[in-house]
RNA sequence: GGCGGUGUAGCUCAGUCGGUAGAGCAAGCGGCUCAUAAUCGCUGUGUCGCCGGUUCAAGUCCGGCCACCGCUACCA
């Protein structure tokens, strides 16, 4: 029986190319589950974008001479670039500025004002005088009126520790442009969120099984809700669609508003682009996963994003269907569901520290997949990923990982394995009577698709990868007991011919088991070890499906207000995953079938990128006052942020 | 300040409902030679951060302390 399982995943900013700490706290760990959940014979409906709006796009397309859309443009299509690369099988990766994304937040919008859950309040904010946008609190610096501090920021003083209104900042400067901000009454809409609270928590205390902190963060959140402005003074945006508002080019729907109701937009212009039977496009096939109790919603995100996932976005929803305290009735969608669970990660850090792209302590995904390629760095975070805490990111670490775990174990179970299977039948041996190891080997791995299921299942992806590489140590183990090598010098016995198919065919079947069992965390080695195996019989095809860049046009939705995108092309990524042959349970081997010399599945790395790094992000040395003469570590081409934003993990949106 | 986390073998970390401490890596020794000098076996006497409490019994529960870290929402 199939579950509808929507596999929502945080939307990269696209202010800049995304570093390894991003992919690894969303995109990677919410791949394997779809992955898994596909393998399963689920539902699976995985969804995403760049998030293209909000203040920090605008100061970097200032820094970049170009404007807001030009820059969403660029680092859109750069991490579309990225993500297929590693092999993200996103069923849509979209974006925020398309009229299909703008049509769906004015509605969610206008239903949450119909409903009741909005109002107007007017207040001091600060702007910048030069462009009378909103200039957010953190990007305030000041004296601090407590303790004197010079570097307070409007929000908060690094100093004391004391939270601030920026306000009260003696001598106020913008950390953009250095200029004095100008506090002027401004009115936005609030979402009343004290209204939603009751119905709320009472979701939250229905969830289970969610990751502990993640759990106990979201219910503490509740306890001092207050209404949050929904708008904002800036002039890139969505326009607000009400009267009075929509002609404004200077007020625009809060980014964070719009960035979650990407799930939905994303799920409908899946809809309107794939969905049905064949594929082509049903506008309603989104109902499956939205309009339906049983569907499971999983959301991906790093931590710092779990109060839009556990809060805002359901708040939203419950709004939108009318279940909050002033009642309503839902908008045209209909009830929508809410997040079954919110996976959060923890933080991926580099060599002990976060990763900074002026010092420099930076890998950007890109970089990464010229040299090693998408799957050492997918096995890298499964099985050393921030999954339940930070973990740190070193050369040394992944060096060994790659080295001794995929291309020692696994690489070399593949190798000698096909090879010998290779040289003495030319094909997959006839195995004759099995011996108990033969049997114990196959039950092991046999066990496996329960045990890994299981664990992935629960999204406990660094265990279930842990799990998944026993079944390659219990073959490696097999076959240096049984000896093959001996049975294939004894050529003029048919007892030892027989035994020695035997063990090749189920050292080669728990090869292939293994193939399935890891194919969520390295699909694209499981699709080239498939190739070896099943290639040359006539049950062979795309096991591992990959995802692809594919250029569409925007729908030309009606869309109310001024500043809104024209009709463009654009590049997604989807995939055509129902036509895989993966599936998440042993295959019998095709006996028979043909065998080629196998070649090497992982390359080795050089021991001395354990030491030094790779040239473009070079391995810093502790000694800070010596002046970093040799490790010229900046690219050039790619722009750092020059903002002084004292946040580095710019991206994962929701 | 508030909330949360972490502190276990040289290194990275597991330890579910409390019952005499585990895995991988590194190191040493041995086996094998099919395979990417790959693989397999053997070898671990650690004050489980510190102090106190509950208990027949605590790494595992309670209180206090120390150290390091993250988050702290109208920043994304």
């Amino acid at each position: 029986m199939s579950t509808p399982v929507l596999t929502a995943v945080a939307w990269p900013y696209a202010n800049g190319p995304r570093h390894i700490g991003h992919v690894s706290g969303f995109g990677i760990p919410a791949d394997i589950y779809s992955r898994y959940q596909r393998m399963a014979g689920n539902d699976v409906l995985m969804v995403s974008g760049t998030d293209e709006h909000g203040t920090p796009i605008l100061v970097q397309a200032e820094n970049e001479g170009v404007s807001p859309r030009t820059l969403a443009d660029r680092y859109n299509k750069v991490i579309v670039d990225d993500l297929a690369g590693l092999g993200i099988s996103y069923d849509l990766f979209t974006r925020t500025e398309t009229r299909n994304h703008y049509a769906v937040t004015q509605e969610m919008f206008r239903a949450v004002h119909r409903n009741g859950y909005f109002f107007t309040k007017t207040s001091q904010s600060a702007i910048s005088p030069s462009t009378g946008r909103t200039l957010p609190d953190r990007y305030i610096e000041g004296t601090c009126p407590i303790c004197g501090y010079d570097g307070a920021r409007g929000d908060q003083c690094d100093n004391c520790g004391n939270q601030l209104d920026p306000i009260d900042l003696i001598n106020p400067r913008s950390r953009i442009n250095g200029e004095t901000p100008k506090f002027v009454d401004s009115e936005q809409f609030m979402l009343d969120l004290p209204a939603l609270a009751t119905a709320l928590g009472q979701w939250l205390r229905s969830r289970k099984d969610w990751r502990p902190n993640v759990l106990k963060f979201s219910l503490n959140l509740l306890d001092d809700l207050k209404p949050r402005a929904m708008t904002r003074d800036i002039d890139w945006g969505i326009p607000v669609p009400l009267d009075g508002w929509r002609e404004r080019g200077d007020k625009k729907l809060y980014v964070w508003f719009d960035a979650v109701i990407g799930y939905l937009s994303a799920s409908i212009e899946w809809a309107r682009r794939y969905g049905g039977p064949d594929g082509t496009g049903d506008a309603d096939a989104y109902h499956h996963w939205w309009a339906n109790p049983e569907a499971q919603h999983r959301y991906f995100m790093g931590k710092d994003n779990i109060t839009f996932h556990s809060q805002i976005w359901p708040a939203e929803l419950l709004a939108y269907n009318g279940n909050g305290d002033k009642g309503g009735s839902p908008g045209e969608y209909g009830a929508l569901q809410r997040p079954t669970e919110v996976v959060s990660s923890e933080f991926l850090t580099m060599s002990g520290s976060k990763f900074s792209t002026s010092r420099g302590t930076v890998i950007y995904v890109g970089d990464f997949l010229r040299e090693f390629g998408p799957d050492t760095l997918r096995y890298f975070v499964s099985v050393a990923g921030p999954e339940t805490q930070d973990t740190d990111f070193t050369w040394d670490e992944f060096t060994r990982r790659t080295n001794s775990e995929l291309a020692n174990e696994w690489g070399n179970l593949v190798n000698r394995s096909i090879s010998m299977a290779h040289k003495n039948f030319g094909a997959i041996p006839t195995p004759g009577t099995r011996t108990e190891p033969d049997a114990a080997l196959l039950a092991t791995s046999q066990a496996a698709f329960a045990t890994v299921g299981e664990l992935l299942q629960r999204s406990r992806f660094r265990q279930a990868a842990t799990e998944a590489m026993r079944v390659v140590s219990a073959a490696n183990k097999y076959i240096s007991d049984s000896e093959p090598w001996k049975l294939a010098k004894q050529t003029d016995d048919p007892a030892a011919a027989e035994r020695l198919g035997t063990v090749l065919h189920t050292s080669l079947q728990v090869v292939d088991d293994a193939k399935a069992l890891l194919t969520p965390f390295l699909p694209h080695s499981s699709q080239q070890i498939d190739q070896m195996l099943w290639g040359a019989s006539d049950r062979g095809g795309v096991w591992a499906a990959q995802p692809e860049v594919r250029t569409v046009t925007d729908f030309n939705d009606d869309v109310e207000g001024v500043g809104v995108p024209a009709v463009t092309d654009y590049p997604v990524l989807a995939g055509d995953y129902r036509g895989e042959r993966a599936r998440w349970q042993r295959h019998e081997i095709p006996v028979g079938a043909p065998l080629g010399k196998p070649s090497p599945l992982f390359a080795k790395l050089p021991p001395e990128l354990a030491e030094t790094g790779p040239s473009w992000a070079p391995i810093q040395h502790a000694d800070a006052s010596a002046p970093e003469a040799a490790s010229g570590t900046a690219r050039s081409e790619t722009t750092a942020e020059t903002v002084p934003a004292p946040d580095t993990s710019a991206a994962k949106t929701g």
